[in-house]
DNA sequence: GAAGTTAGTAGACGCTTGTTTACATGTCAA
DNA sequence: TTGACATGTAAACAAGCGTCTACTAACTTC
């Protein structure tokens, strides 16, 4: 009654992968142990290490692959501030936080030993993105007030949980933040 | 020529709490062990959890003691946007958070042990003082968006340092600063 | 000065962590 | 079929963690 699996050397990787992206995001780079990490999978542990090196690089690796900031790129939208409002207010509601970059930031703490790799992601995933579209000298400013707020919302979110705010009032938030995104990044443009 | 100090319970439980709030601060909650704990405070390991029961509980005490958040309540500021504006830059620019609440909220992880206890600090220090303050039926909403920037901007000095913005354009950081807690506010009052 | 209380110490306890080693088993070429 | 290699497994490793127990030494009280 026991289920096989073949071997598969691509699959295991990808379980692992997956099975890494979900909990990062969950509970952050320390909760997250070896061994929890290969249940999840369904792996052995020693494999995690044999495919990735160590926690660390694959850490890196989940990060690394989840690309740039969300709709920040891809198309070129007219209303920014509304957008930026729009991707907050649905992290604020929502009953988990489902963006691994921002997730994994907020909820890893002050180890030294990811500190780089989150600032990395940090700068190249929301700063950099986020500053190329916007005009002025002071771009890289206003991009990094923007980028506190959303990273802060994460904050808002881990500790006072998705019914903080009034359900009903989703419409009312995404309003203001609007609001505040349009005084932010300067220009509504 | 080793020096002794006299046994004195008050004066030795005042120097492990000093300690946890530099510690605590600088590195948030997981880092801080109770060994370096000990050392940093002269004392020994075991006098830690006689006079304050467990790392958890010292933790407890620790974000208890520094009160409400900074210049909320104690002098009625004519303008509250400013004020605010001018103690996020001071931190962005600053080469250490100096602030025990905000650094170890922003420091520690997603560790369920003190989860609890910074979600209550993050209300009573931050939330409610700083919703007590604006007028009006959304101001629960507003302050949770400027409680955010205020995280977020932690968040930002952790990761990316206090010399990511040039040391020169603080003025330009507190003016634009001001705006945007202005419209997050509500009304500029 | 003796007895009792209390501050301070040293070390071990049990547990968890990330990582590694030694081994078993499946797969495929020759 | 046999050898070689790739994949997966189990167990142990050393180190670190928070906590606790057994003990010493100092101060207080009679």
């Amino acid at each position: 009654m026991e289920e096989v699996r073949p071997r598969d050397r691509d699959a295991t990787r990808r379980r692992i992968l997956d099975a890494a992206i979900r909990l990062f995001s969950e509970l952050g780079y320390d909760q997250v142990t070896m061994r929890l990490l290969a249940a999840e999978a369904e792996a052995n542990v020693a494999l995690i290490n044999r495919y990735f090196g160590s926690k660390r690089e694959l850490f890196a690796e989940v990060l690394e692959q989840q690309g740039k900031f969300p709709g920040m790129l891809d198309k070129a939208h007219d209303d920014l501030p509304r957008h930026l409002a729009e991707f907050v207010a649905e992290r604020l509601f929502a009953e988990r936080d489902d963006n691994p970059v921002i997730s994994a930031v907020n909820r890893t703490g002050a180890s030294p030993e990811v500190q780089e790799i989150l600032r990395e992601r940090m700068i190249t995933a929301i700063l950099d993105p986020l500053a190329a579209r916007l005009p002025g000298p002071d771009a890289h400013l206003r991009a990094t007030v923007a980028a506190a707020l959303i990273m802060g919302s994460g904050t808002v979110h881990r500790l006072l949980g998705p019914h903080h705010l009034e359900a009903g009032s989703r419409a009312a938030v995404v309003d203001h933040l609007t609001a505040v995104f349009a005084t932010c990044l300067g220009t509504p443009n």
